[in-house]
DNA sequence: CGGTATCCTAATTGATACTG
DNA sequence: CAGTATCAATTAGGATACCG
């Protein structure tokens, strides 16, 4: 760990990780793909199951076009395209486990550490 | 590590995350104030030199009803508004940190590796 | 099946002015 | 100094229809 820390104070490290992967859909397509390997159009978008065909397709576009992840075409009918995480992409592994990791911390820490603090009224 | 993944597939840990933390602002401030701890209101706003009085103060309001972090007023005058990580807030300690050395290993790939990677044909 | 194009709404963001 | 309130601008997100 602590591989690259050249400036552990500024907050440039942590704005480019935001306009990466910043959006509300791309962390969950990269876990996705991270968890589960190679995976076609259809199948993303069931698992992402409020997502519209336009928005999923936006965002592998620019996943692609940053380097995360690679698109692969099958000339064929009926159409098939897969999608997976580069080479690079799978560098996200430690940053994504990480945030799953403590999206659950976090859950409990609002389950049981707040039992004084009253329903969400609204 | 690994303290807890008890459901290491399902995005519902990324999800909680996204929603704790998830704007633009707000990594940027647990950032600063975990690096360089308490920190006043001005302080802040200072660093972040972009940020707007109403966007700091939303965006604090938000992290401190989050238990994430703690606003200490001081009845003064001038009055003085301190701001620091809550004992939960300092366990983004790891994600931070992690999201910090990927923006930098980022940023080397794309100013490095994408000489030799023209295999985008589209 | 896997897109693209268009339009629309809602949430973020930012500038400005005012207050205790 | 540290807010609060208001409004305008931008953007992200989403529904629908059509195409190769």
């Amino acid at each position: 760990m602590q591989a690259d820390m050249r400036e552990p104070d500024s907050t440039q490290g942590v704005i480019t990780m935001l306009q990466a992967i910043g959006g509300k859909w791309k962390p969950l397509i990269l876990f996705i793909l991270l968890n589960e390997g190679t995976k076609r159009f259809g199948q993303l978008r069931r698992q992402l199951t409020n997502i519209t065909q336009g928005m999923l397709t936006n965002q592998l576009r620019e996943l692609e076009q940053d380097g995360l992840i690679v698109r692969r075409v099958y000339q064929e009918i009926p159409p098939k395209v897969e999608y997976e995480l580069s080479e690079h992409g799978r560098t996200l592994k430690t940053v994504l486990g990480e945030m799953c990791t403590w999206g659950y911390r976090h859950l409990d820490f609002l389950n049981g550490e707040k039992v004084s603090a009253g329903p969400s009224e609204r």
